[in-house]
DNA sequence: TGTACATCAGTGAACGCGCGTTCACTGATGTAC
DNA sequence: TGTACATCAGTGAACGCGCGTTCACTGATGTAC
């Protein structure tokens, strides 16, 4: 008797977990539309009804598919940093940047339900913030530790932010960055925001006839973002890192 | 008999054109869930399968919402270009940038539709790229007048990209902009992805717990854009123009 | 200007579908003594 | 260790709903002579 957790309990959890895996390959064949309670059951061999034994409701499971969407992008995001040297903030924040892309454009139904549209009649409860802000910390951890020794010089400082905007930088500072100068965490949130405006537009298909070689682009835009938030690499501001699965 | 142009074509064009504007509704009210040929019909007074006679499939009403708003989108944004004078170039640049988002703030499921998770099952038709294109076009009239002036001038030239990147830019450079620099252009292309991204980011609800001053972040993130492309305005570097609506 | 025919708009019923959710039930698993 | 009862998982039928689309039809509007 492991802490009270009968072989019922142990099974309810694997058939939840199963349940989740079951409707993310459903959303990520048929999309949203294709996401019902009557579709996993079928697809688990069970009766409908018996769904309501573990979500209460088709947005619990909404719910359960989000934060697990956040949970496997910061896995992914973390995966990068963590595949880099410390010391390498610049190789670092390009592997972050392009984690997030690839799981984008690998799971591209899970994205748009985290990034895209807000669903309709859903309202997202509190508990989907710590998993959505998982790979926002790792990211604010890259440019903290860049900071501290050093590595960053940001290219011509902002002119004076108003003060509302100020204010802002300064509560998002205190919970991730907290020994960073507000201009620059100001920059990393700009280039946080640019970094998913990005691949939104590839994955929702605003490059279509636009921009073809779009691993290239993407490259360009990432050395962009690091040049925004200061972090240089060679003196001569060309920066060069090998990019993993490029 | 005007053109061949009988009552009854007058009539057609005018119901047509109802039901796109029911629809708009519609969708403004419920989102996309709420948008379908049996509701249109309904608020209509009409059988539903009256609405057949004007569009074949609930795709094809779609293809027209998507259109019109664009068309919209771009009318906001001509609106708001045209209401400058010509030679200033920033204060264009930041009318266009508050226009897109407000028209986006207004219309946040028209807005959706357009830039938000793809429709499942919906491929847009080519005849939506034309609508699509005419916001951008006006921004790179923005961008290219300013270059002739001389009233452009980017801080930090951008390393050499690579060239699969210069030759996108160079193709896009030919359709709106032939007489700018391929740099600026490439400059304008990210500046006017990040546009849609920051936009994005706030309709879609990202912001929350993040930013609350949302009028003074935009703002300051679309000065940021304006040095991005070069458009300085103030010899220090501090922009100041008067934004309409704010 | 009047008539005969063709075209079109709109109706109402129907088809077949899938959805979320509820409910009374059966049978298995767990718990207390 | 065995029994009595409570808890829980899963079933299958049903409710009520809304959807896109089709079809045979009626009646009005347009066209050709």
């Amino acid at each position: 008797m492991n802490a009270g957790r009968s072989a019922r309990d142990r099974v309810r959890e694997e058939l939840t977990g199963e349940i989740i895996g079951i409707a993310r390959r459903q959303l990520a064949v048929e999309g949203t539309a294709g996401l019902s309670l009557r579709a996993v059951a079928r697809a688990m061999g069970m009766a409908s009804s018996a769904i309501y034994r573990y979500f209460p409701s088709r947005d619990r499971l909404l719910t359960a598919l989000i934060t697990e969407g956040y949970t496997a992008l910061g896995q992914a995001i973390a995966d990068a940093d963590g595949g880099r040297p410390r010391p390498d903030h610049l190789g670092r924040f390009g592997a972050v940047c392009h984690a997030a892309r690839r799981w984008a454009l690998t799971h591209p139904h899970e994205y748009a339900l985290l990034y895209g549209s807000p669903v309709p009649g859903y309202q997202a409860p509190a508990a989907t913030v710590g998993p959505a802000s998982r790979g926002v910390v790792i990211y604010g951890a890259i440019i903290a530790d860049a900071f501290e020794v050093g590595a960053l010089a940001p290219e011509n400082p902002d002119p004076q932010s108003p003060a509302a905007v100020r204010a802002d930088i300064e509560r998002l500072r205190e919970t991730t960055m907290s020994t960073v100068p507000p201009e620059i965490v100001g920059r990393a949130l700009t280039a946080w925001i640019d970094l998913f405006g990005t691949v939104s537009f590839e994955v929702f298909g605003h490059f279509n006839n636009v921009i073809t070689d779009r691993d290239e682009f993407f490259a360009h835009t990432v050395r962009g973002l690091s040049r925004l938030v200061g972090l240089t690499g060679a003196p001569d501001g060309r920066l060069s890192w090998p990019v993993a699965g490029m």
